[in-house]
DNA sequence: TAGATTGTTAATCGATTAACAATC
DNA sequence: TAGATTGTTAATCGATTAACAATC
């Protein structure tokens, strides 16, 4: 019955989300779409258009405002709900992951780490002690985290993934040097591919020299 | 003179030379954009297009030569230019960074690490020593660097890259928890947003979950 | 009330897809 | 040559921007 809200809108919606706590976090109240939109540089009509896709959290001749936006838009992400999320693969990546606060403050909660290296298991990170792989299938069953964040290596990113599928993991938040794409259309995966980051930076700088170097 | 390439299309080309990459590894000699839409679930229209827009990689009746498609667009990305990168901060996210050798195989070379801390200097990080950060600006100097990794707190993100920029850094890759975008034109940032993908994700969760709901 | 600013409709712009002639 | 598939133009679709009436 709802529109269903595009994709570009959904990427904008993290962004929004930081701009609005930095500028709670500055003691500022309210914010109109146009000083908003000076500051993410983008246009103010977007700005309406958008959050305007989820409901109206503005009004006229106020504008917006910001505790109220902050809650909202943390109900339209789910920030709200105490997700819990169990993270496979403590290697470098999944070691920064779980040490990085920020995530638990964005309205998720780890509950546990899982690696196949028996020499790793019991070892501390963060506040947590990692357990062994072998225990995955129970925990899941007993805690029912609603996210995996997979850090495993590339070889092994379909297996896991199909394995905790299987064990009703529906979300997936995947590090692997691979693309996931599962069949199953209740299964949601999102890929994070740091070295594309760095291709499109180079690209950047290619670009720049070749408009450097014609001189015309 | 030339067309100016659009955002999308460069966001999409990393993308494009990961599948190139991997189907090459898999021994596959040739391929048509419609394989390739088959694989990568666009269309054969899109990946023909986008293609176009730096040359005109294919042959009638053949489709794309893997290994020449692959070369072409290093040449596009840049990752036959052996660009050199500084990371400045040795955190978690740092030396994950440093560590993973993927980066390098992606045409990069990291040949400098840096951190304030004076505990850390010394340390070893994969092949590098942690250097510290106040001779950062003689290494800039005479090493040259393209680009700078930027894995410090949020506080000193901006400070450093301005600093950087005074030393002639023009390229950024920030992991830093805040946006950074610098006045300076010839300044290129990416920005990487480790917490936005994951709330994109949860957003993914709730629509879902809304779905499963109105059973009607 | 007058001024400000939203929510929303309409207009524009750009990106994606379809179609097909060119050609290997 | 016949079949396949590109490169590219044209058509469609969707996203962004502009405009403005509604209203706080």
């Amino acid at each position: 019955m709802e529109k269903k809200v595009s994709a570009s809108v959904i990427n904008r919606l993290p962004r929004y989300y930081r701009y609005i706590s930095e500028i709670e976090a500055g003691g500022i109240e309210r914010i109109s779409s146009k000083e908003l939109s000076r500051r993410m540089n983008v246009t103010a009509s977007q700005i309406r258009q958008d959050l305007n896709c989820f409901g109206g959290f503005g009004q006229q001749g106020y504008g917006y405002n910001i505790k109220f936006l902050k809650s909202s838009i943390e109900k339209i992400l789910g920030l709200d709900r105490g997700y819990t999320a169990i993270l496979v693969g403590a290697g470098n990546m999944g070691r920064t992951f779980a040490i990085n606060t920020k995530f638990e403050s964005r309205g998720f909660k780890l509950i546990g780490i899982f690696d196949s290296d028996p020499k790793k298991k019991g070892v501390k990170v963060g506040n947590h002690f990692i357990k062994s792989y072998s225990e995955i299938k129970q925990f899941i069953s007993e805690n029912k985290p609603q996210m995996a964040i997979l850090a495993v290596p590339k070889e092994s990113a379909r297996g896991v993934a199909e394995e905790l599928i299987g064990y009703g993991i529906k979300a997936f938040l995947n590090f692997s040097y691979t693309e996931l794409s599962m069949a199953a259309d209740d299964v949601t995966i999102e890929n994070v591919h740091l070295s594309d980051s760095l291709m499109r930076l180079s690209y950047k700088i290619v670009e720049r020299e070749n408009n450097t170097e014609q001189v015309e």
